[in-house]
DNA sequence: ATAAAAGTTTAGATTAATCTAAAAAAAGAA
DNA sequence: TTCTTTTTTTAGATTAATCTAAACTTTTAT
């Protein structure tokens, strides 16, 4: 059983390894968990012992199975629990994160695996990101960045890549959701931004930089 | 904002309080929360000192008002909780407790204000107890023990007094949930049991025991 | 009224998680 | 390759929550 602390560490290497991938460097970590480098080197430690990461003196961390099965869990967790708020309670996308980051830590596997069903064990949360099932298994689809669409094609959004509140509230003005179907209407040369048309009719103009933090899936 | 762990005390308090009646001894507080008097000592200082209760050397604590609404607060947050789990989840009504004590904890006012919205506004939990509402107050209803009830008279059962996993699945056995009409049938003298029939006209026998810790209310 | 028992507090330690400052190692630049 | 900068680790403290053992206060019983 891991503290609320531990899990954190986990959860936080596990996003900074790109899933389990890479090695994670104690300043990351620090970074991410706005910490110091000193606090980072004693937990890692306690994790290393706990058979949970493997740490090489200087060279940073990374998760053994049985630290990446404990990560898996809690970003289910997290987004079962992102899911719920928005779809049951009416949350706002942009208001769910900060009491997921408190649910996920709540040790009860009945509880979880009712909630995913009470959901209709949906694949991914409100922002797009993909659901680990009860076994860990993440399913991976086939997706890339609006700024790299090409014009008069049409597309589904899956993914949002950046969770402030300010943008995410941004696309919710105008529609735009995992899910929704979109048309690429113009691609200005100058400066890369764009015009898509909804659904609806409707037309945005979205910026360069805003295009390439949203995630977009052929239209099948 | 307290602790997970301050959190825990004034509850504690306010129930063995009685919602804040009685003073409440060390002893009772270490009991109730598994700890050492030496232990709660230091808390309840700590507690004193954040003005949440009034705490005399030697002779216990009772709750402030800011440590009343304050518990209020919590222990609405567990019923919600445990409504949640019953009604919407499928949990058993012997399930809920534990989980609920977690989920108690949790910080977010929208949260449990949708959750209660949710819910329809529930006035009590799957136990009977009453829900305090959002500024507090807790609805009291006119209600006594089965033991006391007269026998051929119909009664609604509201509240069980005993929240132990084996009692309560006693009496989901025997459909004894609150809501349910139940009618004394007979009260054997010698040993004070009695024999109550359900709306389903299916006749169950309880121990004085058993009777004591069913609460009844008028049938209107 | 005094002594024994029960209950409470204090003193001193421990563990988890955190910090700052100093030392050590690795990486980058000249 | 050697020096400088950056990163990481170690050393030593701090805070919250907990414990045991000893001291103290209140209550109960003779
Ligand atoms: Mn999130
Ligand atoms: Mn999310
Ligand atoms: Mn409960
Ligand atoms: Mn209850």
């Amino acid at each position: 059983m891991l503290s609320f602390t531990e899990e954190n560490y986990i959860k936080a290497i596990y996003h900074l390894s790109d899933a389990g991938q890479l090695a994670v460097s104690t300043n990351d970590i620090a970074l991410h968990l706005q910490t110091k480098a000193a606090t980072v080197t004693d937990m890692i430690k306690k994790l290393a012992n706990k058979d949970l990461l493997a740490y090489e003196k200087y060279y940073g961390v990374s998760l053994s199975k049985k630290g990446k099965n404990n990560a898996l869990s809690i970003v289910r967790k997290h987004r079962l629990w992102e899911t719920f708020l928005v779809e049951k309670l009416g949350f706002q996308w942009d208001e769910v994160h900060e009491v997921a980051e408190q649910l996920e830590h709540i040790q009860s596997n009945l509880l979880i695996e009712k909630l995913d069903a009470f959901l209709g064990h949906p694949e991914t949360d409100p922002h797009g990101h993909p659901i680990p099932d009860k076994n860990g298994k993440v399913k991976q689809i086939k997706q890339f960045s609006l700024s790299q669409g090409k014009n008069g094609h049409k597309y589904i959004v899956s993914e949002v890549k950046d969770g402030s509140a300010t943008f995410l509230q941004y696309l919710a003005k105008h529609d735009l959701y995992p899910g929704v179907t979109i048309q690429i209407k113009e691609i200005l040369p100058f400066d890369g931004s764009m015009v898509v048309q909804l659904q609806n009719k409707q037309k945005v103009t979205l910026s360069k930089a805003t295009s390439e933090k949203i995630l977009i899936k052929s239209n099948e």
